[in-house]
DNA sequence: CGTTGGATTGGCT
DNA sequence: GCCAATCCAACGC
């Protein structure tokens, strides 16, 4: 199957309500050290923008959160609860700090691979949420900042963009029930399977009762 | 410098 | 459904 172009810069410097929804079904590509391909198509990605409280970004640039604020089109991975890498697509004008969390692929190539990190046969658990892609795709610490566009390590490629039809929004995960609980900025695609078991932050009308 | 809690996961009741 | 795991960034004093 064609990887398809390299998704550019512009593509990523656009608001992250508006990159999120159009990432699924990109290819997320990673080269291994030893030269393994691993690859696997985005099925589900949340938003995060600048003004938002749920983002790590909000309140200003740290240390962690210093790369949200760098240009756009690199990545940004953060390691949480003592365990676990969480990355993100960095999106938007240089310095404005936003970002696309990478919640689930459809893992396609490099299975074995991603077995063995993820100490897993079920592929269903490969890399479907934010820690276990990440776990399964060997992203770390050494990837942070890594680019996107220009990079080897970790990139995107076009992939098989879907219809905007089959893409589902619901509110995103794990943010508690204070502001920015409410917006559905969590993107994914209808009906698959490797979507994230997690559940919305705010369950109603929107999220429960939608047909998959 | 001490405290708090996290954009999660997996195992157990 | 509940909760422990396990580190460390962010923040307050």
């Amino acid at each position: 199957m064609r990887l398809g172009p390299r998704l550019p810069r512009a593509f990523f410097a656009r608001p992250s309500t508006e990159v999120a929804p159009e990432l699924l079904g990109r290819f997320l590509v990673r080269r291994l050290p030893d030269g393994t391909r691993l690859r696997g198509r985005l099925v589900e990605v949340e938003a995060y923008g600048p003004n938002d409280p749920a983002s790590h970004a909000f309140g200003g640039p740290t240390p962690r959160n210093l790369v949200m604020f760098g240009p756009p089109g690199r990545l940004y991975v953060y390691f949480t609860y003592g365990m676990h890498f969480c990355a993100n697509v960095v999106t938007g004008r240089d310095g404005e700090g936003s970002a696309v969390l990478l919640r689930a692929i459809e893992p396609l190539e490099g299975l074995e691979s991603m077995a063995a990190h993820r100490n897993r046969s079920e592929p269903l658990l490969f890399c479907s949420g934010p820690g276990r892609l990440t776990q399964a795709l060997a992203i770390g610490r050494a990837e942070n900042g890594a680019d996107l566009v220009r990079g080897s390590e970790v990139f995107l490629t076009a992939g098989e963009p879907i219809r905007r039809r089959v893409v589902a929004r619901t509110t995103r995960v794990g943010v508690g029930t204070g502001p920015g609980a409410r917006p559905r900025w969590r993107y994914l695609e209808r009906g698959n399977a490797f979507v994230s078991p997690g559940r919305p932050s705010a369950p109603g009308p929107a999220t429960g009762s939608r047909r998959s």
